[in-house]
RNA sequence: GCCGCUUUAGCUCAGUUGGUAGAGCAAAGGACUGAAAAUCCUUGUGUCCCUGGUUCAAUUCCUGGAGGCGGCA
């Protein structure tokens, strides 16, 4: 009866169980810790994290190593090579699919990572607007080398008011964005609606993670002298000989974009790279906090409370 | 010891022909409609090294001093 009620509220990729565990934190907030301690007979993790989704990028993205994967299963993780785009309606479509196995196991999914985008249309889902399409992109973009940004700012103007009001004139890749749904499906971008409700019932519990800032610093530190030690400088070198370049999306990864800057500028010294890397970590948690603290239902928790953490996480399980 | 250059925001440095100053980076805050570890927005921050002098007015010109860099000895 409840199944089939939920089954009816759903589009597509159905999820008849509501029961969602949502892990949010940045990266050497504590989280591979924390999952390492889960019971495997009740939880499964999947990752919400854009970078280690790759494969061979486990140093640098600081990746749950495989003990961990061993002690409790990681779905998302390795699955894609790092040529190749991962996008939000990809891991969708995967998590969905992981949330239906898991569930099939009577175990309840965490999703757990810090790439908030994810989480946010995890939860509502994507508008009906068109998927992006690398072609339309790379079209808008040669039109906007071509003419000017401004240009392109103008047009949009002109096809979709909204949006041209929402952006800033200097955002070229959301005003590409919205160009391309607009070449795509002849309809402006604020004609799709954001879904305002989370998907398929789903009773999410949302755990954001969060550290003090200096202590974060202290953290990114030795996590960065950590890597170096495992052998970060390796992990590059096979990636370049491989054929890796800036243009690799797994390559915008934060520990990696730095040593292609380096590359290119010559003359970085190894702690130059090391400072930049915490530098722009820093920065990252800046902007994921900022995101993840306008969802709502979040229960903030100081990433040390482990066992208050599991207390939350095994009580819900129960309920 | 002498000569030259230099001292301005947390850092690197502009600048004011005399009317108490501004860029980049950092920092702080924010946004986020299929690339999101991406992309973008907002906001300060000052004994202008110290000391006297000239002047209505000195961070700016002059005297003396201190620190730094370079050259000559």
């Amino acid at each position: 009866m409840v199944k089939s009620n939920i089954q009816s509220l759903t589009k597509k990729n159905s999820n008849p169980f509501k029961k969602i565990v949502f892990l949010f934190g940045p990266t050497s907030v504590g989280k591979t810790n924390l999952l390492s301690k889960l019971d495997n007979n009740k939880f499964s993790v999947i990752n919400a994290d854009s970078i280690q989704v790759y494969k061979g990028l486990d140093i640098g993205s600081a990746k749950v190593s495989k003990d961990v994967t061993e002690k409790i299963h990681h779905y998302l993780i390795d699955i894609l090579d790092p040529r190749e785009q991962f996008t939000v309606a990809k891991f969708i479509n995967e998590a969905d699919k992981a949330v239906i196995k898991i569930h099939q196991e009577n175990k309840i999914p965490v999703i757990s990572g810090g790439t908030a985008f994810y989480f946010k249309h995890f939860l509502y889902g994507l508008s009906d607007a068109p998927a992006s399409s690398i072609e339309i992109r790379e079209k808008v973009e040669s039109m906007i080398n071509e003419r000017s940004l401004s240009w392109a700012y103008s047009l949009l103007k002109e096809v979709d008011l909204v949006t041209y009001n929402r952006i800033n004139e200097n955002d070229k890749y959301r005003i590409s964005r919205a160009l391309e749904v607009y070449f795509d499906s002849g309809k402006p971008l604020s004609s799709f609606d954001l879904p305002s409700n989370y998907r398929n019932g789903i009773e999410p519990l949302i755990i954001g993670l969060f550290r003090e800032k200096d202590e974060m610093e202290r953290r990114l530190r030795l996590r960065y002298s950590i890597m170096v030690e495992k052998g970060l400088i390796q992990e590059i070198r096979d990636l370049v000989n491989s054929g890796a370049n800036d243009e690799w999306p797994g390559m915008q990864g934060i520990g990696y974009k730095e040593f292609f800057i380096a590359m290119k500028s010559g003359e970085l010294t190894n702690s130059q790279i090391g400072d930049l890397i915490i530098k722009n970590s820093k920065q990252y948690a800046k902007r994921q906090y900022t995101f993840f603290k306008s969802f709502s239902d979040v229960n903030w928790i100081h990433a040390s409370k482990e066992e208050e953490i599991k207390r939350m996480i095994n009580e819900y399980f129960c309920k």
